[in-house]
DNA sequence: TTGCTGGGTCTGTCAACGAGACTTAGGCTC
DNA sequence: GAGCCTAAGTCTCGTTGACAGACCCAGCAA
């Protein structure tokens, strides 16, 4: 039995174009410190240890597409400088953190347990990401899903 | 004020543990095609157009890994061959790929929309990610959560 | 025995990564 | 006003990974 998704073509896959943005080996790991409230150039290189070459395009890249904005600042006594902040765009992203976070902890942990873990602020309970469909079913497994063409889908 | 995120240790990141797996270039779009169904080497190559020495280097890594199993098979008339299957640990990748796809459709797509869309199998309304936390509160938007150390913590 | 098919490997080129040194602009100290 | 400090980069160069294209190999079928 051939698969049905070959029918489809996926030039214009999206999942593909969001990777060639999220798939570069550190993009990631700069949205997690700038989501973690970490905003410039040496303090993420501090903490992340990414080669400053690497952090700079990483950047500019994501400058570039729209995920982060660069935003002047000035400490008292200092001369301008700026740092990074999301858009829209970025912050629209935070899912996907999440599930990768989520992911990690699950499978990739230290035996003493996950680093970090997402909360939410306001009950401080563990936070993590479920599927919901528009008809308000809930917590699906991925068998309960599936795929199927969207409005821009060609046909092979 | 200086980010308290400064004052965590990130060398044990699952975040970055996890993106030493998924954040090579084609990583995620093979695991697209294999939860949409394609098991077959030949056929995610054509499909995906993705270079043989790539698509061969990324399943093994995969595999390695625990996220794919290689299973034999035989179809009649033909000698034995293996394909490609998701293990437990690669279907809890799910989240991550529908937060991708996501993000992908809402910012990244053509004019005439996205290409493919995820629904419910019962109900056919789409499926999206959502963050909700243990104490059942629903839909969270990014604001709303905070990263907070996990028992595996480091203090720098 | 020739060819086809699925599932790869071998080779060579070119871009990306990573380490380390160097640069630049403004403010501060003496 | 000479020299130093700091944030945020650039430059250089060797190493790794991506990609294209050719080649390989086992079994089936004509």
């Amino acid at each position: 039995m051939r698969p049905q998704a070959l029918d489809w073509s996926v030039e214009n896959c999206t999942i593909a174009r969001a990777m060639a943005i999220l798939g570069e080996r550190w993009t990631v790991v700069v949205l997690r410190d700038i989501f973690a409230g970490i905003r410039r150039f040496d303090d993420m290189r501090q903490r992340s240890g990414i080669p400053r070459q690497v952090l700079a395009n990483r950047l500019a890249m994501l400058v570039d597409n729209g995920v982060l904005r660069r935003v002047p600042y000035r400490e008292p006594g200092a001369r301008p400088r700026h740092e990074y902040r999301l858009t829209e765009k970025g912050f629209d992203l935070y899912p996907v953190l999440a599930a990768v976070a989520e992911w990690g902890n699950r499978h990739l942990a230290d035996p003493e347990g996950p680093p970090v873990s997402i909360v939410h602020r306001d009950c401080g309970a563990e936070v993590r990401p479920v599927l919901r469909c528009a008809a308000g079913h809930d917590a699906l497994e991925p068998r309960e899903v599936a795929t199927a063409p969207g409005p821009g889908a060609r046909r092979r």
